[in-house]
DNA sequence: TCAAAAATGTAAATAACTTACATTTCCACT
DNA sequence: AGTGGAAATGTAAGTTATTTACATTTTTGA
């Protein structure tokens, strides 16, 4: 989704002459040391002339190589060096540091990873469908099925959700074309939840999959939001995953609704108020929250 | 926990001369301008001369200009700047943007709050209590409860979960001294659960609470995990409360499997082996992963 | 109020960056 | 293979930005 520099320069460099490909190399191999040379050290590194760090600059779209430097400066900061493993003589603080660290690196590699034509084909299918079935397994994602559940039919989506392979089959066999099968499943090789998908297909319902790319259950979907969590990050497959699926689950609802449009979030608004009445926590419901400040913004433009 | 730039800007501004002061001032005021003006051109807009730019600097403890600016380069790029609201008339990149950036932002809003001093203090009473109940309101919290309990007992902690206001009363009122309460609520405010509480505390039960700091809730417990999502974030208070208290849990998984120390995590490891034994999806058992991987390092050392 | 110290400003020096132009290298075409 | 031309690179000079040295002003404590 965005680029690194430090990415664009791998890709670019191909494209460059002989000189300007060593400048990039030296910049690559040590990123760091080289915001704080000189053009001229630069360039005595890279085995090139000054001008050359400039040339290679620009090529890059900047103006200059003070507006490069600051831009790689920028960039650096935002690739945290995420630090690989927690290990038990780790003092607190270090703990600290290296989940959430690790935490936030893995929403900037999901960023990275989302494509946001899978996304509104998603939001599409699913502000459509006549009834939507989600399908899990597992604990955790079992929850997240029932979140996504609960957002979708608070949004006024006919959803259901299936925790169990049984229900999941005649689910999908009552699935008709009108339907949509979501399957969530980091792992994406659960038999079970692979058989009904399988199903559900079969009975003309286009499949939406959470999940990582290059599993069974991706093979099998129509649409994959693909979600991998680097292998080694800091906190295993855990919780990393579990908070992508659910940023993943956040941006699909707000993509529903703008799909939906006006009116759909106008009657979100009556719901709202009924909750207020009954004293109910707003915070509860954070899908209906947040699809009343659209609204408000909405109306008064 | 980490002052950023920008911060330490604000506090230090005091102790410096008039001149100093204004410098400092234009900073705070546009920060990202201040990275393409040159020094003569903030020292125009800070109606000061050129070199009290660089005696700014150097009392920030940098070398010149070049390398504050660059620092600053960085610190603004990790205080994304996150966008207020989404609307729907967003593009889908926009979308995508703000509300992932709006999670990053608000681990590291997290990553400030934490204090060190509290979470070991609450993962000493978790790793020695005989007995820990989790008690929480609502889906979301329910749910956390529930994989606080399910991970505490995977490290061999006698830990219960309690959703239900009556039976909240009930564990309270059998929990002795040695035992402790751990209430889940980011709103802070559920009567049943400050009822329990309250009871437990009577008892002789120490309480950690994991809630926003200066609610009735915040205010009952003895160990008080503060927690507050800034309330104009891009999702309000719904997935990245949730995704915090998520964090808080993880890192306090690690802390009590520290404060166990190495016995504790040997035992993991048969547990660990049993699952596999039985073709369990080691995925679906974070907490038990990173223990493993800890315990490797653990024991060549 | 005065002297000393700190803070600030002025102007010159240094270092960094950029440009202009000369030279080389590479490629297409004979 | 050789040659013309375009692209790439290097050299050296120019421009701008940063830093230093020192003079002036302001503040502070008797």
């Amino acid at each position: 989704m965005k680029p690194s520099l430090l990415q664009r320069l791998q890709t670019i460099a191909d494209s460059l002459p002989r000189a300007q490909q060593q400048v990039i190399a030296v910049l690559l191999q040590n990123p760091e040391s080289a915001l704080s040379m000189s053009v001229d050290a630069l360039a005595a590194q890279a085995r090139v002339s000054t001008p050359t760090i400039m040339r290679t600059a620009r090529q890059l779209g900047f103006e200059g190589v003070r507006e490069f430097k600051l831009a790689l400066a920028q960039d650096l900061a935002r690739a945290t060096p995420v630090h690989r493993s927690v290990n038990l003589q780790d003092s607190t603080g270090d703990i600290v540091q290296k989940i959430l660290g690790g935490a936030a690196a893995s929403i900037t590699g999901l960023q990275q990873q989302l494509q946001t034509g899978t996304l509104e084909k998603a939001a599409q299918l699913l502000a459509r469908a006549q009834r939507i079935d989600c399908y899990s397994v597992g604990a955790t994602s079992a929850f997240m099925a029932s979140d996504l559940q609960g957002r979708l039919f608070r949004l006024g989506r006919n959803a259901h959700a299936f925790h169990d392979a049984h229900l999941q089959l005649i689910s999908a066999a009552t699935l008709g074309p009108g339907g949509v099968a979501v399957a969530i499943s980091h792992v994406g090789r659960m038999p079970f939840v692979l058989e009904a998908i399988g199903f559900a297909k079969s009975q003309g319902a286009p499949v939406i999959a959470i999940t990582q790319p290059d599993t069974p259950l991706a093979q099998l979907a129509d649409v994959v939001i693909g979600v991998s969590v680097p292998p080694d990050a800091v906190m295993r497959v855990g919780t990393e995953a579990y908070i992508a699926h659910l940023l993943v689950i956040e941006l699909l609802m707000v993509l529903v609704l703008k799909a939906l449009g006006p009116k759909a979030a106008r009657q979100l608004s009556q719901f709202r108020s009924v909750l207020q009445a009954h004293g109910q926590d707003i915070d509860q419901h954070p899908a209906v929250d947040w699809a009343w400040s659209s609204i408000e913004k909405d109306s008064d433009s």
